[in-house]
DNA sequence: CCTAAATCATAGTATAATAGTAGGGTATTA
DNA sequence: TAATACCCTACTATTATACTATGATTTAGG
């Protein structure tokens, strides 16, 4: 599991879009202007997004984005998985430094280290983060700055 | 918290080292020769294992590196913080793509995820590694193949 | 139907990190 | 005093990230 800023525009980017869709489809020039991320590069971004169908594309003026299904039903996992395609499972596949044919001494730990990553990022959904956002932008100018998601994350 | 096979290096070498080293101190040539790691890579790696005291180090001839405490004190999270530095705490730190003055919207959720990682690694040591080790190493030829790690580690 | 707004696609590039190599030291034992 | 090992610094090839650039293609609205 890879954890880049690559995947971090890519939730940020989501988040964006949950944030708005119920008026219409969203274009990705808003996204980059409200996040302060490169047109382009959100178009490759969103180019692995849509094949692997967590938004849906409407072309044309007044087209953009929509989420492919339900934010509740979009977790953390599915969209680094989506943007860093390779999932990196190859960390001693049978290459260099695994001795041989048994396993490197370390793969294991990996492995293992690899499923809690995934277990946590799945146990987080779009809807969650699209909640604690809501929740912190009311916050602003009332009189609640409170704790933010470490009561929402299961630890 | 990153994750490379800098650090994966770190933590194969170690537990070389720590299944020898009570033949006196373990040279790095010979971790190179069993690890087929680069002997110039092991030694720089090994130079910040020493300045994080995880090892210590005889020179001259039978010289060679003797762990610094008990193998069941160095957690997989010292290894891995030892050789890749800065633990990578500058997620959103202040920079780009944290809008104005408050926090980036996914901000507690990569710091979140940073706690998981290393609440894991923490709570696997040097000598769990080598006993797992040890374990299949008495397996090969004679009848239990059984399984590894999942048993040991605690997920 | 024409134009502008948007997605779609591909190719190139600057920067930085990894995973080394190279070449020299310095301590220490036999 | 020679060989073994650690120690240190600087350089380098490769790769990935995080873009930029260019140009298509689709489609709503006038």
């Amino acid at each position: 599991m890879r954890l880049t800023t690559k995947g971090r525009f890519a939730v940020t980017a989501m988040i964006d879009l949950a944030l708005r869709q119920d008026k219409g489809p969203v274009a990705l020039s808003r996204i980059s202007e409200r996040q302060s991320i490169s047109l382009s590069y959100l178009e490759q971004l969103f180019g692995r997004l849509r094949k692997h169908e967590l938004v849906s594309s409407c072309r044309g003026p007044g087209g953009g984005y929509r989420l492919g299904r339900k934010s509740a039903d979009i977790t953390v996992a599915d969209i680094i998985y989506a943007v860093d395609e390779p999932l990196d499972v190859t960390q001693c596949g049978g290459k260099q430094n695994c001795k041989d044919d048994d396993m490197c001494m370390t793969h294991e730990l990996w492995a293992a280290l690899s499923r809690h990553m995934v277990d946590f990022l799945d146990s987080v959904n779009l809807q969650d983060l699209v909640n604690e956002q809501r929740r912190k932008q009311v916050g602003v100018g009332a009189h609640s700055e409170s704790k933010p998601m470490e009561v929402l994350i299961k630890d």
